[in-house]
RNA sequence: GGACGGUUAGCUCAGUUGGUUAGAGCGCCUCGCUUACACCGAGGAUGUCGCAGGUUCGAGUCCUGCACCGUCUACCA
């Protein structure tokens, strides 16, 4: 008898299973030591260190889990590498925001002390997301687990910059960028977001120098800015103007003249026409500066202040603050005209939620290496993006890539390589001293003389380390003993690759002494060659490799897993990471990163709402794992994401999960109840795949166990086909159906009259085994814990259930052949004919308020055919239908009735029969089925139609026409039966 | 301003290359603790497939236009 609990429960359960897998060590991804074994592997998207786990997270690592799992079960090496980044701007400010709370700034510990406080910060707070996802279930690698800020990791980062610099590709300029005044760095464009913002379109007058009395007018959002006004631009077309060509216009404050510049950029249709330029503050008037000479003023602080002690009034004003009293100003002296409400896009910093400010300032630049490789690949299907329509997006922000501002000004962070020797002047570098190496030292490793030299203040851009993740997770952080011999050798690109791989790897430190010990070589030293051709050259320095056979396992590591098999995101995230990552793989590894870029849709509140800490609209995901368990969580997020759109997202549309889990739970149990009084079956591990399909007795199957197993060999193969377009929303969909309509409606109960035969009770229940073990291993990937669970309950396989590999639909149809078991697809009509017999007697019943356990007597007027079909299956038909009797009759009269499939089945009432209310039933059928019926035989009698539709299309509509006339003419009996 | 996606039952969504009477889950109504499961079972109601044209023997599906919703993108101050 059974010994499983009434209802899953399933916290026991998943904390025994995940200590038990994470015991074992079966989730480390090791290299196979046969051949022919496929690599499966794939890296998180690395969540920042400072996260916690929320509902994107969810679905976005359930998606990864069952890739990883699923390739365990058919047999691939699998590995899933885990990991955070180091958020630069959100661990700075949390942790600047705990020494403000100890009344102590950065600057009291200095920059050493402040990245000594942050690191221990990470240590103690970060990386929670990673704990989390263990109670998800996930089965990441966890001894792999890398953090940007490795030291292995920055090696990585630190290499490609160096190679990039020398490649041109990295370049120091001074440029407008976008200025976070609270975070107080630069941000790339991909990380401001623009809102639209209620104002204020204020438009105010200028007077002209040369001619007073006279005035132009100026439309600006921002009159802040006025006191950094050197020109006021027109449109040269727009001859409204063209006579104050040459003159000037009278800035307010600080007063100045300056002059009428004519530029193309104006839009002679905004406004007057007639547009203040601040190159110091606006991208658009900085180009305009540039192509008139303006002189460029800034008359902001980093922190977003004014600075103009000229104007003390508005001096040392925050910067919306001085907007209002800019105007005010403006009004008092006549200047204002009128204060418009108005709308506009403004660019908000994302990580400090506040408007960034377009401000010059030197930083450094990326221009990206492999724009081109990286469009081709997506384009010809090398990496294929699932859904397929976001190739779009990802080929039009290529198309209209810009330089990538890869600096920040922070002090967390990959610290820039770059050494400038002392007295140098930093802020005019030609290109020439760039290249020289006694005035700017670029390299992973500082000077052999540090004290001459002053390091670069900045850090990189986070993304600017994380766009290495898929190849530079796999280099370990290993300190290698390599020497080097001989300097001066010119080498292909093609070399390098392989020297960079060993660099990775930890084979080869550096090709350059390091000044900490003299013992070991550090850098790869790149030159760009003299500018004769496209190829670089690279100064190189032979290796002397010394043998050791871990250093070329690491080697083997990186070649064997990459390129990795998927990226699991989402679209949001396609500039961040996705276009960025191919670029990095292309450039670095001489191959595309992953295969398949999988984007899942972002969760959203029931009301559409995104989720978000302020709306308190996102629930806790351990509540919910606690309140559903994990599979049931992960379970019912599938089932309710719809592939590639957003999800609405509510706690009760997520119980199906639950309780589909709860279904599988008692299925199995009923099963075990089912095992016969001592029977060595499932004790004696005799639910293998092999005993199983020893126990199917072919000649006792009738039409349900052929039709199940058709079904489960269905299931199967649209199982399979699901994932090949990572389509898990069919999976679930093919598991549902096939699990709980097939097998538990129906097979399950068919079986519960054959399990009282002792001739049928052994082939049943083997058949019951066969769908439960294949269920259980198709539903694995998706529901780790149960499964696993009951794999061992049931006694179906040894070992971990992913260690058993899971058939295809093929090969389960070939060793069901292999026993001489074929199937006859026929059955599942045969069984729909039952199922409608069944229904129809059920409905018939419900009608009279008779209760399901109310044993009536059927009367069944059937052709030869029917009649044998239903008296083959008699005594499942009874127990089905509650049916004390069905008996074949050749006329029936008075009587409720209802026409099946199967015959024309009528219900003894002994005469209680309303005689009206059957006359309104039937004419209510006999009006669809002549709707029907019209409509087919118009078909049939249109010539076009039977002369262009194919055959069996026609033939299909004359067999319905023929089965609706034949009900039909069956319900016309039934109601003259009924009398007038 | 561009680009992309969506509009099918009360809600959330499926609907393969046009082809027989358009489906599922949830919710709703009625009944039911029948040898697993009330996290369950039985039965039931519910659709002008956004609108307007077009192609076709045949359109939810293809074409054109429009409307509305959403997302991304853009230097109109």
């Amino acid at each position: 008898m059974s010994d499983l609990a009434k209802a899953y429960e399933p916290q026991a359960v998943e904390e025994k299973w995940y200590a038990q897998w994470e015991a074992s060590g079966c989730f480390k991804g090791v290299l196979p030591t046969e051949p022919g074994v496929e690599p499966h592997a794939i890296t998180i998207p690395p969540p920042n260190v400072t996260g916690v786990l929320h509902m994107g997270h969810i679905l976005n690592n359930t998606i990864q889990d069952i890739l990883t799992r699923r390739a365990r079960q058919q047999g691939k090496a699998a590995v899933w590498v885990p990991g955070t980044d180091h958020a630069g701007i959100a661990t700075q400010t949390r942790v600047e925001k705990k020494l403000r709370a100890e009344g102590k700034s950065k600057w009291d510990l200095g920059r050493e002390g402040f990245v000594e406080e942050a690191k221990k910060w990470r240590d103690e707070h970060g990386g929670i997301i990673l704990k989390q996802l263990r109670k998800l279930g996930a089965s990441c690698d966890w001894d792999r687990t890398v953090h940007t800020l490795d030291e292995g990791y920055s090696r990585a980062v630190l290499t490609a910059f160096v190679e990039l610099y020398h490649k041109g590709n990295i370049y120091r300029g001074k440029r407008m960028v976008n200025w976070c005044p609270k975070s107080l760095t630069a941000l790339s464009d991909e990380e401001v977001i623009m809102k639209p913002q209620k104002g204020f379109l204020y438009k105010m007058k200028y007077a002209i120098a040369e001619r007073p009395g006279e005035f132009v007018e100026i439309s600006t959002t921002r009159p802040e800015t006025l006191m950094g006004d050197t020109a006021v631009a027109f449109n040269p077309k727009d001859e409204r103007y063209t006579h104050l060509h040459g003159l000037h216009a009278v800035r307010p404050f600080p007063q100045a003249n300056i002059p009428f510049v004519l530029d193309e950029h104006v839009d002679m249709e905004f406004g007057t026409g007639m547009l203040k330029v601040t190159p110091a503050h606006d991208r658009a008037d900085l180009e305009i500066g540039q192509r008139h000479n303006l002189e460029v003023i800034d008359v902001l602080t980093p922190d977003g202040k004014i600075n103009c002690p000229e104007t003390p009034e508005l001096h040392g004003k925050d910067r919306f603050e001085a907007r209002k009293l800019a105007a005010t100003m403006l009004e008092e002296m006549g200047l204002l005209v009128e204060r418009e409400k108005y709308e506009n896009n403004v660019g908000f910093s994302e990580r400090a939620d506040v408007p960034i400010e377009p401000r010059l300032s030197d930083q450094w630049w990326m221009k990206y290496p492999k724009i081109e490789e990286a469009k081709q690949v997506v384009r010809d299907g090398k990496i294929k993006f699932y859904p397929e329509r976001w190739t779009k997006t990802y080929l039009h922000w290529l198309d209209n890539i810009q330089d990538w501002c890869i600096s920040r000004q922070l002090w967390w962070g990959h610290r820039i390589p770059v050494w400038y020797a002392k007295g140098v002047d930093r802020e005019n570098l030609t290109d020439e001293d760039l290249r020289d190496e006694s005035k700017v030292w670029v390299s992973v490793f500082p000077p052999n003389d540090p004290e001459n030299w002053e390091q670069e203040e900045d850090v990189l851009d986070t993304w600017a380390s994380s766009w290495l993740w898929p190849y530079a997770v796999f280099n370990p952080d290993y300190e290698g003993k390599l020497r080097f011999r001989k300097v001066g050798e010119i080498v292909s690109e093609k070399y390098l690759q392989d020297v960079r791989l060993k660099v990775f790897a930890g084979m080869v430190e550096n090709l350059r002494p390091d000044s900490r010990n003299p013992d070991y070589v550090r850098d790869i030293s790149l030159a760009k060659g003299d500018g004769a051709g496209p190829k670089i050259e690279y100064r190189f320095i032979e290796l002397e490799k010394l043998a050791d056979s871990e250093q070329n396992e690491k080697v083997r590591e990186l070649k064997f897993w990459y390129p990795t098999q998927a990226l699991a995101t989402g679209p949001d995230i396609i500039f961040f990471w996705v276009a960025r990552m191919i670029m990095a793989g292309l450039e670095f590894m001489g191959e595309v990163p992953f295969k398949n870029v999988i984007f899942n849709g972002i969760i959203r509140d029931a009301q559409g709402r995104k989720m978000s800490k302020s709306l308190g609209n996102s629930p806790d995901p351990l509540d919910l794992i606690e309140k559903f368990g994990a599979d049931g969580l992960r379970l019912g997020m599938l089932m309710i994401a719809p592939k590639g759109a957003d999800i609405l997202f509510s706690e009760d549309r997520i119980q199906s999960g639950r309780n589909f889990c709860n279904k599988l739970w008692n299925a199995c149990r009923f099963r075990l109840m089912n095992e016969p009084e001592g029977s060595e079956q499932i004790k004696g591990k005799k639910l293998k795949l092999k005993s199983i399909l020893e126990r199917l007795e072919f000649d006792k199957f009738d039409a349900d166990d052929h039709a199940i197993l058709a079904k489960l060999l269905d299931a199967l193969a649209d199982y399979d086909a699901s994932f090949e377009t990572f389509e898990f929303n069919r999976t679930t969909d093919t598991l549902y159906n096939f699990f709980w309509n097939d097998f538990c409606d129906w097979y399950v109960e068919v079986s519960k009259s054959k399990a009282q035969s002792d001739s049928l009770r052994g082939n049943c229940l083997a058949i019951q085994d066969l769908c439960l073990r294949s269920v259980i291993q198709m539903l694995h990937p998706i529901t780790p814990f149960i499964t696993e669970e009951l794999w061992s309950t049931l006694d179906f396989g040894e070992g971990f259930i992913h260690e058993t590999k899971i058939p295809t639909a093929a090969d389960l149809r070939a060793q069901l052949s292999a026993v001489g078991v074929t199937l006859d697809q026929a059955a599942i009509i045969e069984v729909e004919k039952l199922q409608d017999f069944v229904n129809q007697a059920r409905a018939l019943k419900v009608q009279y308020t008779l209760s399901a356990k109310n044993d009536v007597t059927f009367f069944l007027i059937a052709d030869e055919a029917d009649r044998i079909i239903v008296d083959s299956h008699k005594e499942k038909l009874r127990k089905l239908a509650g049916a004390g009797a069905i008996e074949p009759r050749d006329d029936v009269q008075n009587m409720p009735a209802v026409v099946s499939k199967l015959g024309t089945l009528y219900l003894d009432l002994a005469g209680s029969v309303d005689a009206e209310a059957e006359r309104a039933k039937i004419d209510k059928q006999l009006i669809q089925l002549d709707k029907a019926i019209k409509g087919a035989e118009a078909k049939l009698g249109n010539d076009k139609f039977v002369n262009n539709a194919p055959a069996e299309v026609i033939d299909g509509v004359k067999a319905t026409l023929a089965d609706n006339k034949a009900k039909a003419e069956e319900l016309r009996k039934l109601k003259a039966g009924l009398g007038a």
